[in-house]
RNA sequence: GCCGAAGUGGCGGAACAGGCAGACGCGCUGGACUCAAAAUCCAGUUCCCCAAAAGGAGUGUGGGUUCGACUCCCACCUUCGGCACCA
């Protein structure tokens, strides 16, 4: 995944991933493959826009200079990326395709019976909608683009005078000033994603991920099946109205006792009687206020109030209560449900808040007894049920549905916690959206939008006086004046002051990746049919969710017209765990300065002191003060971050140990996937490692860097090229199964095979160096040249093991009396069963420990062990 | 609360189609080289007992399967990551 160059520089974060996949670029290029290992820059984002507000200093410059310090760093690193894919999704050329792709989007339907995205041309008008002319077809059209508007809350900050993103929201208050936050509707670009839902779920069983991120995925998704049904809700001003929700137990119908709307619901005002109408507004102005955080959150406690008013039954023409409440979700589902209170835990809460009544209608077996003062959730029989009565739940589900269907008062239907994507920002640096809206002779919009013409691609970003927020929620391009307005068909248009989030040019860079500098398409579809999809995808698990899901859907797209042939873009996917700082040793002073042992990690009033590591010792399963073993220490490897000064600096290293050392440890410390602790001491130990490799080959005593006069034509000795041969097996396997880490250490043992040795021959040495080069390559290639090579070494063929060098003269085999290893014989490796059970039962060792007593039972496991039970 | 991953020496981690636990590295101890130090090289280093040999215990906890379990099964504990009123 490329990286978003922040000013800050390069994190000893970055170079993992980029480590692993330059190494194995290497290797395959060794082996043959043709290789495409690129690099850019996801460089739209609010860092910068941030700093412009503050400085004025434009986006542009901040981010030019960010991606040369990491084009530096990145390149001091020794990756082989080929510099003539770089992307940078700030370019111009780059985003005109951001923006191409948009407008296919917002020119695309989807057909749900050929379940695939359509030219909007395509989409079918009905005639009713075509009689009434072309602004019903425009409508008709522009509610099922998968581009579309719609109003949506936002969190709006007045003294900001902004607009902010979830994640800046922290109580309902700005991170940034800790100002009040109000989620308030603003007209905003959506992508509908939930049409590809399915397809989505369906074609995460069809890639090579890490079954925990298919996992996220699912759980975001979140399908779910159930019913749609529709109570008839008595209005107080008299008639009535269909109240929809959405159950995924329609067997419970008989138990629904009350109704709740989210406060939202648009039918709210409609069946507040007068008398609760004050506490009502009251209760929607409150949850208005609220951010969806604050809502989740801890507050568990539930709050509602009721309308007054009352729904039917559809089973059994009871009258309900409707009440409203936050904790039904305006954005799920129909925004209401029926509620079940002895069947579900929210709705048992709230009823049991409020004294609504409580009905059992599903028993946990025919006839037996629901546990008393908690809902009983689980699947069951169904009870007080008319038609329903002695059914398990599964079945009861389908009968009501069944019910439902035939009296035309509920539907099967499959729902999804995935909500559209919200794509507008109101910010600068991003993407303009490439639309018109057409402005009537009263100045006003007409509604009608066109999308700016191809040709005219890319729509760039105005130049900006200054960055500051306008004081309302309207974008920061509003204030571009001479931009704003176009004139196009003898008409006044008005371009689209949104921009795209960040997430719109990481979608799709690894297709550019593949032709950089077309320009006439995002991408050479013969380029796109020979690459893709992408072999191997390295990346944080953070991404796991939102960009990894947002790159399906466009692929999806893009799939759907023809413009990529894969329906899923990355094949396999690895995400490299993080890397934490050094380990931190914390103990707890009170204010005398005596040290205490808190009782709980977050204890208040308390200093933590930071102690070196000679201060501290095991005792048991924790660390203690060396000073009073009686107080506990708090060890543990944190989140490397500004605030806790444990920032490792890529520079710092490199300064110091050079580049391969840096790779090399990134690599040795655990498993890529493993979140691991930084550790500068290990870093010494591979430089030392990378040290004695070079003394194996190069004479350190000399003047001048020369081979060392130990290294020889001689032919190496039988155990010598057994273990290089084991090392070429080791190497090769651990690098196809992604184990870099046991790969080096492997490397390791053959360096420490070889250092004593006073003849070094030649033939057991160059092998080595070729297994090294992807790990260490500026080492490899010194070596190399030293060796006598006049070029690199970057595409000599990956050395081959031959498996009969392998075996080795003799092997221990280990011999067990009861379990317990007795002796060791040392024994031809191809020896027979029988011939091994002889020799283990004539053991001296094993005749004293046998002590007479006979053998009742011999395992032999032929090269592995003997154990013998008496 | 739900989902997922993981618990192995002083530390990072090896070994899991069930078969010698602790590879490799760090740290530590001792030795060589040196006037000395650094660097380097050699040896040792899970714990307990012990001069040594020989023993004994041991992969988060408690059970189970097996000749044999870090590895498989059941229950639990802890840590990390994600989701969190999704009807």
């Amino acid at each position: 995944m490329f990286p978003y160059p922040s000013g800050a520089g390069l994190h000893v974060g970055h170079p993992e991933g980029y480590t692993a996949t330059d190494i194995l670029a290497r290797h395959k290029r060794m082996r043959g493959f043709a290789v495409m290992h690129p690099m850019g820059w996801d460089a739209f984002g609010l860092p910068a826009e941030q700093y412009a507000i503050e400085t004025g200093t434009h986006p542009r410059v901040t981010t030019e200079q960010n991606i040369n310090t990491f084009r530096r760093q990145i390149r001091m690193l020794g990756f082989s990326y080929d510099w003539d894919q770089e992307v940078d999704t700030t370019d111009p050329d780059y985003f005109r395709w951001t923006q191409w792709i948009f407008l296919l989007l917002h020119g695309t339907w989807y057909d749900t019976t050929a379940k695939k995205g359509r030219p909007i041309a395509a989409l079918p008008i009905p005639p009713d909608v075509a009689a009434q002319g072309d602004a019903a077809v425009r409508k008709y059209r522009d509610d099922r683009r998968l581009a579309y508007r719609a109003e949506v809350p936002v969190n709006w900050c007045g003294a900001l005078g902004t607009v902010l993103a979830n994640e800046e929201v922290i109580d309902g208050k700005s991170e940034r000033g800790g100002h009040p936050v109000i989620r308030m509707p603003l007209r905003q670009w959506m992508l509908r994603i939930t049409d590809y839902a399915d397809r989505l779920l369906e074609d995460l069983d069809a890639v090579d991920w890490p079954p925990s991120i298919q996992e996220m995925q699912r759980n975001w998704i979140g399908r779910s099946e159930g019913a749609e049904l529709d109570f008839m809700a008595l209005l107080p001003a008299g008639g009535e109205s269909l109240l929809r929700v959405f159950t995924t137990r329609p067997d419970t119908l008989f138990g629904a006792t009350y109704m709740v709307l989210s406060p939202e619901h648009p039918l709210v005002p409609a069946l507040t009687i007068p008398a609760q109408a004050d506490q009502v507004e009251a209760y929607r102005q409150q949850a208005s206020r609220k951010s969806d955080f604050e809502r989740t959150e801890l507050a568990h406690e539930k709050t509602g109030v009721a309308t007054g008013s009352f729904a039917i039954n559809p089973v059994n023409g009871e009258r309900v209560p409707i009440w409203i409440a936050d904790y039904v979700l305006a954005g799920y589902g129909t925004g209401a449900i029926m509620a079940v209170p002895a069947h579900d835990e929210r709705d048992f809460a709230f009823a049991v808040q409020f004294g609504l009544p409580i009905r059992l209608v599903v028993a946990p077996t025919a006839g037996g007894a629901a546990p008393e003062g908690e809902p009983f959730t689980q699947h069951g029989v169904a009870m007080a049920s008319g038609f329903l009565d002695g059914l398990p739940t599964l079945e009861a589900k389908a009968r009501m549905i069944d019910w439902l269907e035939k009296e035309s008062k509920g539907i099967r239907k499959v729902n999804f916690k995935l909500r559209d994507w919200l794509f507008s920002r109101q910010r600068y640096w991003g993407e303009p959206f490439p639309l018109l809206h057409e402005i009537g002779t009263d100045g006003e919009p007409t509604g009608r939008i066109e999308p700016v013409d191809i040709a005219d691609l890319p729509l760039k970003l105005p130049e900006l006086e200054d960055y500051k927020p306008s004081g309302r929620p309207e974008p920061p391009l509003g204030k571009a004046t001479g931009w704003v307005e176009v004139e196009r068909d003898g008409k006044l248009w008005r371009r689209e002051l949104n921009t795209m989030p960040q997430w719109a040019g990481s979608c799709w860079y690894y297709l550019r990746y593949l032709d950089p500098k077309n320009s006439q398409a995002f991408c050479d579809p013969a380029k796109e049919n020979y690459w893709m999809p992408v072999d191997l995808y390295v990346g944080g698990a953070e991404h796991a969710v939102l960009h990894l899901l947002y790159s399906r859907f466009w692929h999806k797209v893009l799939f759907d017209h023809g413009h990529v042939t894969t329906a899923e873009p990355f094949k396999r996917l690895v995400n490299q765990g993080m890397i934490l700082g050094d380990v931190e040793y914390t103990a707890f002073r009170d204010a005398t300065g005596a040290w205490v042992q808190p009782a709980t990690r977050d204890a208040t009033g308390l200093e933590a002191v930071r102690l070196p590591e000679d201060q501290v010792e095991k005792k048991g399963d924790h660390f203690v003060l060396k000073a009073d073993t009686s107080i506990r220490v708090d060890a543990r490897a944190n989140k490397m971050s500004k605030a806790r000064g444990n920032v490792i600096n890529p520079d710092t290293v490199v300064n110091e140990y050079g580049a391969d050392s840096l790779r090399l440890y990134e690599m040795f410390m655990g498993p890529l996937e493993a979140t691991k602790p930084w550790s500068m001491r290990g870093v010494e130990g591979v430089y030392r490692f990378l040290s004695r490799v070079w003394r194996v080959f190069i004479d350190d005593r000399a003047e001048e860097v020369g081979l060392s006069p130990q290294v020889s034509s001689e032919a190496p000795e039988a155990e010598t090229l057994r273990l290089l041969h084991h090392t070429i097996k080791r190497v090769t396997e651990d690098l196809d199964a992604m184990r870099f880490n046991t790969a080096i250490a492997a490397m390791m043992e053959y360096t420490n095979h070889l250092t004593p040795l006073v003849i070094r021959p030649r033939t057991a040495l160059e092998p080595f160096v070729l297994l090294l080069a992807p790990f260490a390559p500026h080492l490899a290639e010194e070596l190399w040249q030293a060796l006598g090579h006049g070029s690199t070494l970057a595409y000599e063929p990956w050395p081959v093991f031959d498996p009969a060098l392998l075996v080795a003269s003799t092997i221990e085999v280990p011999v067990q009396v009861n379990g317990k290893i007795r002796a060791r014989l040392s024994v031809a490796p191809d020896i027979g069963k029988d011939e091994l059970e002889q020799l283990a039962l004539a053991d001296t060792k094993v005749i004293e420990n046998l002590a007479g007593r006979a053998p009742r039972k011999v395992i032999v496991v032929p090269g592995k062990l003997v154990n013998i039970i008496c």
